[in-house]
This record gives structure tokens, sequence and C-alpha cells, in this order.
DNA sequence: GCCTGTGAAGCTATTCACAGCT
DNA sequence: AGCTGTGAATAGCTTCACAGGC
């Protein structure tokens, strides 16, 4: 579970450790304890210090972990030497949140390319990123390098895509289309669906309520 | 796990089972068997059937399982007798597109009212959902029964409103806002930050790039 | 005294594998 | 012969608990 192999959980929160760190620590403190970023990051301290022990990044008991020491560490684990390029296919409502989501928030990963089949889309630059048409995805993937994609497109034409993706170069997904996905072997895999998310928690918000009484 | 205890995941799945069952059996087909569901959901036959046995509906060897039973037994399980009422908090672009994404999706399960700050927002009806302001959401979540409910408010509000969501009865929330929620013991939370999935997916997809070479 | 690093224990989730039915 | 239902095995993830260091 460190160096070679990293659980995709540990990842997440790594991540997550970075953003807290740079935004909630009140700046000046040289220091952080790991219950005070299990605190923030809504986890244990075990958790933190066993996620960190990944990193390589080692605190001293008594004055915990040097904060600059973690978000370099964290870094070193999650970015690419350069710019890391992401796509997004399917410029609907949900892509165009994305979009907006993501636009200026980590410099090291971008969206720097997305593609729709509404000619009405296509060739305008939305949320500060070119629409490009599906038949130029293969062309633009390549010359970019990109390996991510962000998939937001209607469910009939989800697997469609995907395996346009795959065949493209894409080694990873996250897809937020209301179907599961079919990827071959080495292509990872993150399902968002969000039907499914409401779904389960309308399924235990009414089991909590009706409990409470 | 059956009954009284149910896995959190395993409810998710049933909500896609059903999905799949209403839309991708050939309309006509009286039964399935569990390996054609794991097909469609892309899980292993065994987890199909580790999940069905949670409704109670039972399949018969050489047949498979009778699909209108099992649409029933699922939705025995997952629906409210009435229909159950949700609510967004935060209408920006992510909100707007939710609300787009699940209208007239699930009768059963339907966003009904949607609340903001922004007094631009507040007082008229957006994707076909009304929009309070925040100092009506105690009076209008106790008027409709609501126990669940979509955050997708920006960082710095996503803990105070939860709190406030928390305090007027809220008792699941589908957390889309990038920072951990504080909830009590009793109210069920779902995380879904895009930030954390983005990276998650891009460092495996740069990893599954690496080894191909 | 208090915190880190980590083996070991404990949980949870998934898959195996096979008895039993049709 | 082929599929379901399920105990048992396995795998994956989190927490415990404590030795070691400041």
């Amino acid at each position: 579970m460190n160096g070679v192999t990293i659980a995709s959980k540990t990842v997440g929160r790594l991540s997550l450790y970075r953003r807290l760190l740079e935004s909630s620590i009140p700046c000046g403190r040289e220091h952080v304890f790991s219950h005070e970023l299990a605190l923030l990051a809504c986890v244990t301290p075990a958790q933190v210090r066993r996620d960190l022990m990944s990193t390589g990044c080692s605190g001293s008991p008594g004055k915990g972990y040097r904060t600059k020491d973690l978000i370099d560490g964290i870094s070193k684990v999650l970015d690419y030497p350069e710019v890391q390029r992401v796509a997004l296919v399917g410029v609907g409502n949900l892509g165009r949140a994305i979009l907006s989501y993501f636009s200026g928030r980590r410099p090291n990963l971008r969206i720097t390319a997305s593609f729709d089949t509404d000619p009405q889309k296509t060739g305008r630059v939305i949320n500060g990123c070119r629409c490009h048409p599906m038949s130029e995805l293969t062309a633009v993937l390549g010359r970019e390098s990109i390996a991510t994609a962000i998939l937001a497109v209607p469910a009939a034409r989800a697997q469609e895509t995907t395996d346009l993706l795959v065949a493209s170069g894409i080694h990873g997904i996250l897809n937020y289309a209301p179907v599961p996905l079919r990827v071959p072997e080495g292509v990872f895999l993150e399902e968002r669906d969000m039907t499914m998310s409401l779904e389960t928690v309308a399924f235990f918000a009414r089991r909590a309520a009706l409990e409470r009484k």
C-alpha cells in the first residue's frame, strides 16, 4: 500500500488533506497534528497517519507534521511534473457545471478540451474550454496527451463514448452518466451515479427519521 | 443485512437494478437470470443474488427471477408509500444541473423545494422547482416533511448550512460541496466531492498510462 | 505527557464454491 | 444441465493499542 500500491480511497483523502492544509490551516502555523487534520477531514487521527505513511512524510512526536513537508509530500505523490490535462465529454447542464466548478482550481490538473455532438456547441469556447465535435476526439486527445476523461453524456451514449475514449488512449474515466460502464482491464473507472446516491440517501434518511419517533 | 440492516452499497445497487430492469430488459421477457443483470450492472452474478436476498425476492433455478417480482420487491424496499420529497440547497451551476437532471425521473422521489441566498433567485421557479430564501428553510422543510437534502453550496457555507438542515429535521444529506461535513449521529451522509474524485482518477490514469509503456 | 508509526485486530464487502431444486 | 441461495473463505479498509521518541 506504499510506493507501488496505494489504495484509491487513500489517494482521494490525500487530495483532501492537501486542500485543507492549503486553505484551512491558520497561516503561520508551521506544524499540524494528525488529530487536527483528522478533525478538518472528518476522519480518525489513525486514518490520517496511515494515509500519510504512503507519502513518505513523517512527523515528530510532540510537534506534529511540518505543514510544508506535507503539502510537498502529497504533491509529489499526486501531481504530474507537467500539467495533467483532462477531457470532458458531454457539455450539457451537468458538463457545464463541472467545467465552471473546476475552472481555475488546481493549476496542475486542468480540463483543457471538451466534446459534444451538438453543432450549436462545437467550435465555441464554453466556460473557458474549447468544445470540439466528437469526430475530433481521438486527434485532440492524442495531440494533448490526455489520459483522463470526465463523462457526462446521456445514458444511451455512455458505452459507445467510453469505447471511443478507451480506443483513443484514455486510462481513467470519471463517470457521471447514469449507467455503469464496461471498461477493459487497465482502465481506472470511478462511477458517480447521482440517482444511486440520491436513492441511497433518501432510503437511510427515511429510516433514520422513522427511528427518531 | 436483511430486513433491519441493509448495507448502503446494496441499496445503491438495488436502485440500479430496478432502473436496468425497467429500461434495459427486452420487453416481453418475463424472467431474468442473475448473470444477465450482473452483466448490465457490471458486477458479479453472486453480488446480484446476494443483493436480491435483502429484498425477499427469490428466483427459481433454471428460470431465473420474475422481472415483475424484482421490480416490485425492490420498490417495496426503496420506496416510501407516499412521495418522498427532497430539498436542494444551493442553486448555482451545479445545483441547477442537479435539478434538471432529476426533473421527472422517479415520480416517487422528487426535489420539491430549493433554497439559495441570492435574492435574484429566490421567489422564482427554476427548473420546475420553487427557490426559497434560506430564512424559510426550517418552515418549508417542516411543512413538506422533507428528510433528505442535497447540498450544493460553496465550501465556506457548507457547514453552517448543514447545521441548519440538521436542526430543521433533515436525516440524510447528499453533499456536493467540496468540504467534508460534520453531522451528528443518526444523520446519514454521502460525500460526493468532485475534486477528490477527479484527482483520484487522474492519479490512476497517469499510473496506468505509464505502465502501458 | 503527548504524539507518531505501525503490527495486529476488527469490520465490511465481495467472491468462492457447492448443496439443492427444477 | 443449469441456476439459485448461502455458509465459508477471502480481500480490503479502518481502528485499536502500544512501543518508541521528543
